[in-house]
DNA sequence: TGTAGTAGATTACATACGTAATCAATCTGG
DNA sequence: CCAGATTGATTACGTATGTAATCTACTACA
């Protein structure tokens, strides 16, 4: 029950993201199946695709099977330690690693609806009488 | 009372965050005073902070007054804007801009103490009762 | 069976970034 | 008044990144 090492997470770029993201999502999958799903949200060549398919696969975020002449692609890493680590650099370099100040940002920036106050009331409640 | 435009915010990279942070800590600051509160925290070359300063110039992150053969460096753009920008930018990209997601997250990795909890919880009823 | 399409691999290329070093002008202590 | 220190400006340079195009091998249809 201990966590995973997990080695060194790769440094995922901000494009890159786009790609895992549709692999947590569902996986395995072709490149061609990666470039439809990510059609719906970004205007990329499938020439792009295909680059940050051969770059994760290189950061080894991802991995594949071969099936005939194609790929297919799983992710490496999982999300929620991808998550983990870039909330922790995001925290360190902007909020100097102070999470309260993370919070407390969020909520004065209006970025939380009052549907959002409730679910956190939610989870901080279930959280606290853990 | 409306909010500027802030026409469009400088993209700041993760070092050039650094030097921001210490000139919206305090400011105005010559380079020599930057690099020197810098130096709590980074091990870097006193060049490459002025290397930040300059690139920080170029993209109007930071403006400057000389005062004799120096320049008093002090921030161009707010903080607060930048923070606001930045928790966006990674909203979007890690947690595809859904804000309880990350809240979950946060709580949920054990990034909050139970301290950050009552705190917490205490901006949210204070929130409420807007 | 040959030719066009497809897959992955390799190469391209401008810009950003991290990390400095060098240069020209200026200030400052002796 | 001059030489060394200091300042901002310019240049350097390898790697990452966004965004593809080209090359090579193989597959699938006519």
């Amino acid at each position: 029950m201990s966590k995973k090492p997990q080695e060194s997470m790769p440094k995922i770029s901000d494009a890159e993201w786009q790609v895992m993201q549709v692999l947590w999502e569902e996986s395995p999958l072709s490149a061609a199946q990666v470039v439809e799903r990510i059609a719906n949200e970004q205007d990329w060549s499938p020439r792009t695709v295909k680059t940050m398919l051969g770059r994760l696969l290189q950061k080894e975020a991802l991995t594949f099977t071969q099936e005939g002449n194609r790929y297919l692609y799983r992710p490496a890493v999982s999300r929620s330690a991808c998550l983990r680590d870039a909330s922790k650099s995001f925290l360190s370099r902007v909020f100097s690693g102070d999470t309260r100040l993370l919070l407390a940002h969020l909520v004065d920036a209006g970025k939380l609806s009052n549907d959002d106050i409730q679910t956190l009331k939610q989870i901080l409640q279930d959280k606290e009488s853990e």
